[in-house]
DNA sequence: GCTTGACCTTACAGTTACTCTAAGGTTTAA
DNA sequence: TTAAACCTTAGAGTAACTGTAAGGTCAAGC
């Protein structure tokens, strides 16, 4: 099966399948005599197992762990359970971190007049840090 | 005034302070005789107000933006004001998109036995795209 | 037999926003 | 004069691809 073909199957582009394999995430395909990369099932597999980590958030160093505890028949289900949940709180702080800049925009866009005069309290807000350092 | 003077003064390390000037994100220090940057009130205000936004959030680009209205005096309120309301919205998509990806892994972690066996809901989960591809 | 289009290959540049390192010049103080 | 603490530039590394260029392969139609 060709690279288009397995791209169909798994989800992901060409140019990703390729990337994964230069980055050494997947074992790279078998090629045939042109060249061409053929695929068969347990490639597919894989691939299709990272497009689903990657869309769950998962980064690639974290898809490679994973990874390595699918193909490991001898793993314990806590490993893997413990991976998730580190991950799920590393998402958690960062929602905080951005509802934070949330309220932050949204205070800001409140103290402005919006208008047609270029007197601006965000912008004043924005340049605040000069005038309190300058105070030393 | 010396480039670590500045980098005290506005918040940014030297090293980001040259960044910006190469990216010509801030206009560049005039030098002294040695070649040393030379920095004064009007730079170091560029400095502080970048480095403010880009804490609030703001990508490089959206820090030109801000910088050119901050620059502008015959700016309008409402256009920053504009901005600044468009990057909330961007934020709060991102926050739902967050939400989104820790249910499913609070949903995947919920899911596994977290135990010494080998066998793992979640490691099926993330496979199970395959067999459903496969059914084609 | 030849052309055309749709494949495939590799290698490399571009993206974002820096950080780090190397190699070397300058300044200040002991 | 020498050592520490500055400063300079250039270039590599990070994350995770995407896009492009230059070129080889294959299948179909004339």
């Amino acid at each position: 099966m060709n690279i288009s073909e397995a791209s169909k199957r798994c989800g992901l582009s060409p140019q990703t399948i390729r990337y994964y394999e230069q980055i050494e995430l997947v074992t790279p395909a078998r090629r045939q005599d042109n060249g061409y990369r053929d695929y068969r099932q347990a490639e597919l597999e894989q691939l299709a197992f990272v497009h689903h980590a990657r869309e769950t958030g998962f980064s690639i160093d974290e898809c490679r762990e994973l990874l390595d505890l699918y193909r490991n028949p001898s793993r314990q289900s806590r490993h893997v359970h413990a991976l998730v949940l580190e991950k799920a709180e590393r998402v958690k702080k960062q929602i905080k971190q951005l509802q934070i800049m949330h309220k932050a925009l949204i205070d800001l866009a409140k103290s402005c007049q919006d208008d047609h005069a270029p007197h601006c309290a965000i912008l004043d807000n924005l340049a605040e840090h000069n005038s309190s350092k300058e105070e030393n």
